[in-house]
DNA sequence: GTCTATACTATGATAGAC
DNA sequence: GTCTATCATAGTATAGAC
């Protein structure tokens, strides 16, 4: 009884986790207000307070589990990898875990990115240290490549890794992967990240 | 005397829009209230009914001047060049026409990327069609890179000028202008693009 | 061109029945 | 765990004086 009445919980919270994260991203958090979410959830606005004590509790959670999901993905992509891998493809598989996950978990991640301001200050500070964590783990992935000897050592990799995230960032802003998959656009980005779109007269041999 | 209540009318006017256009950017613009505006605009809030028929028409105008004023900087930036500038050049430049129109420009550039989902269908539409004329220059300008042999002609240009833009606008969530300069980071940007981040046997002779 | 005062609507949240 | 009903507040916009 306990049990299945907690499960039943779970369930509704689940649910309402997910519409919110879709109007968040779709109408934005301010322009969505309870009772959208409750109607989308299949529920009455006042039934929402027993799962969330607010409309705010709500986008921190979407928020969360954004951060943690890219996190988690890229990390274990990246750690199920054998030792002896290449830089090139280590930064493939980077490049298309965080491009996949935009993908599956677009809803959170969007809304999450253009609701950061609307976070009251100590919270959006700790979700601020979540992606200074996510920051590092391409920030260490990029110096291994220097040294490896695959990267430029001169290059300064902190804007180089904000590059590349800002392109990974903007797909969400154009791609349809119905018209050029996620693999094909994983593997154009690793490719101009690495050899850059300049006709050199001498090329990488192996590619 | 007509023209100088017109005059007064203007600056009245463009203070609206500065105000507007800031406090959009900082808190967004369903979080910004009409009351606010009119007090960081030293009036009370029915006197902006007399410039703008509603909050809505006041974004409209922050968006137009955002994309009005990053195109015109860009394309002029372009224009003024000789016919001979090499495409290495032509692209810096575009690199930091943009950079600095961000900068000059910020307030209405990053307010009208948040707002976008607030115009309404026809406003929206038509706003999008000007930001397909901005990407134009762009695709041009790569374009020209490839005829002149600058560019790989292998490379779909479509999904690289859109790294492009990622890369770019991004700078808005990371660059500190007092830690690295708006130069610097064109430079920076215009290496990674042409040249990449991998360690070639053979360089480019120049740079 | 700007003010004051106010109409009207929508919102987040709560109380209490079931 | 969900409902209905309601409160309190905040929002955009308007009317009319100056």
């Amino acid at each position: 009884m306990t049990e299945r009445s907690a499960m039943k919980g779970e369930i509704s919270g689940e649910r309402l986790l997910q519409v919110a994260a879709h109007l968040f991203r779709q109408r934005g958090y301010l322009a969505t207000n309870v009772r959208e979410i409750a109607r989308a959830a299949n529920m009455k606005s006042g039934s929402i307070y027993y799962h969330y004590p607010s409309k705010e509790a709500l986008l921190e959670a979407v928020m969360n589990r954004a951060i943690l999901a890219l996190t988690q993905a890229v990390k274990t992509a990246l750690e199920d990898l054998p030792p002896d891998t290449s830089f090139r493809a280590r930064l493939r598989v980077a490049i298309d875990a965080h491009l996949k996950a935009i993908h599956e978990y677009g809803d959170f991640i969007i809304a999450s990115r253009q609701s950061l301001e609307m976070l009251p200050e100590s919270e959006r500070k700790e979700h601020l240290r979540l992606r200074r964590q996510y920051a590092d783990i391409w920030r260490e992935l990029l110096a291994g490549g220097q040294a490896s000897g695959a990267v430029r050592p001169d290059l300064d990799i902190v804007p180089v890794q904000m590059f590349i995230f800002g392109a990974l960032n903007w797909t969400s802003e154009w791609l349809d992967p119905k018209r050029r998959s996620y693999e094909r656009t994983s593997e154009l980005l690793t490719e101009f990240a690495l050899d850059g779109l300049a006709e050199h007269r001498t090329r990488r041999p192996t590619r």
